[in-house]
DNA sequence: CGAGTAATTGCGTAGTTTGCTAACTATGCA
DNA sequence: TGCATAGTTAGCAAACTACGCAATTACTCG
């Protein structure tokens, strides 16, 4: 089993419905027959994504009366962001030299 | 099995040993030897993590002779970190209500 | 209490991932 | 040709994942 929250963070982030999920709550709150609605799945299966993204800290779900009210929670994706962050610079620095080997590349070999 | 693009990204991203191998290669391509010296585990499954970040395309294989030079491919990581902008944008408009709604949230109930 | 809504849990199934060892391919060099 | 190095493939077991259906919990309201 993954222990790092960097791995759980990921592993949550690696699946279409979950990442849907995501940018609905990005929106604001919303229970989980809501988040439900626009997938093509039980609710059940929903109700376990949004365990996946509960464990891995993506979510936090609240309790008012018999719903469960979801809220995105920021902490894990600004750790994943200050993952990528050093690849950012990367690239930044080593794309502009890529746009030029793709403009070379394709004078001689043109699209 | 998995199709698009962000979520094998993500997949790639969600283990440990996988991430390491990428930040290796953030600093120059290396051979798979190379990649798997400094983890605990046998040069087959390192081989197998390599495929899988190849088949995510973060990572590239070259052939020289009988070494594989590894390099880092940017796309992916250029594509997961366009996925992640939107909720950065959204952190920094909110987190400093987020330290505010902490803050009053302690003085009702101090830790 | 009983009916209805919201959500989770149990269980079975199917497929994937990860690690190992052993065997194999490919290349370089004497 | 024969040996050493670099790396992949095959086969296996254990663990994990995703889904559906059925049952269960938790709560509201008449």
């Amino acid at each position: 089993m993954r222990v790092d929250t960097l791995s759980r963070t990921f592993a949550a982030l690696a699946d279409p419905t979950r990442r849907a999920i995501l940018s609905r709550l990005a929106q604001g709150p919303a229970t989980v027959t809501e988040l439900a609605a626009p997938h093509a799945m039980t609710l059940p299966s929903v109700s376990r994504h949004l365990r996946v993204l509960e464990t891995a800290g993506l979510v936090v779900k609240g309790r008012e009366a018999q719903w469960r009210p979801c809220t995105l929670a920021p902490e894990p994706l600004v750790e994943a962001d200050e993952w990528m962050a050093p690849y950012r610079d990367f690239f930044a620095s080593r794309l502009p030299r890529l746009a030029e080997v793709l403009r070379d590349s394709s004078e001689r070999n043109p699209t």
